[in-house]
DNA sequence: GAGATTGTCAAGTGAATACTTCAGTATTCG
DNA sequence: CGAATACTGAAGTATTCACTTGACAATCTC
């Protein structure tokens, strides 16, 4: 599987109109006009908005025929999830030794 | 605690400028000058980014004197990953019902 | 107090971004 | 076939955004 950017995963998220779509599309697969309908929104902009979403691996698209189904794909999520955890980690860890320091200061006191 | 904002704390993230800088302070805690010293980037620039962490609450800054110390706060992270939660239980249980559905086919067939 | 350090404010610039419209191209249907 | 449907591409526009410069303010150090 190509590896995810995760700098293209924020910035696709960053945007509201996509995550709404995300959001819709957490429902089921819907054609892409579908996913215009109840936006305020043209078509033209969907399919910009789709790329990028498929860019990040958030979305994957099939076209049949005429019509482009869209779903959620989790690549891009998971990627983000663990980016987080990353730091998370490291973080907490530099929190705990910190910790325990302190505690150590608090015996020699 | 004041809310989180996901759109505040995505746009933020969004920036590669922002997450060097979240990165940097995962070793602990700096005053916005020796933020900006390892980045090709003024101290202005520094302190634009330190407001828009600020607000998606992915830092905590304290002025003592005339430095303005920055370090990590979690509450940003940690609603960013509750949002990401929520989707993922929801999509992965649409997921389970669809397997489900696809089992009792394969029963029926 | 003089001079250096550290940060802040206001205004400007160039690039990126979310849209639009208009003009196509395939595909399905009567 | 011809008309409607579903999308695609190119080009333009208006706003947002990251960043800069330059002037100022507060604090520390000698």
């Amino acid at each position: 599987m190509p590896k995810v950017n995760i700098d293209r995963v924020l910035h696709a998220l960053a945007d509201p109109t996509r995550r709404a779509m995300l959001d819709r599309l957490g429902a089921g697969p819907l054609p892409a006009s579908r996913l215009a309908a109840p936006l305020a929104i043209t078509l033209t902009a969907v399919g910009q908005h789709l790329r990028v979403l498929e860019a990040s691996r958030l979305v994957r698209t099939e076209k049949v025929g005429r019509v482009r189904t869209c779903r959620i794909e989790t690549a891009g999520l998971s990627a983000l999830e663990q980016w987080i955890g990353d730091r998370r980690s490291l973080w907490e860890r530099r929190l705990d030794r910190l910790g325990a320091v302190l505690a150590e200061d608090d015996k020699g006191e």
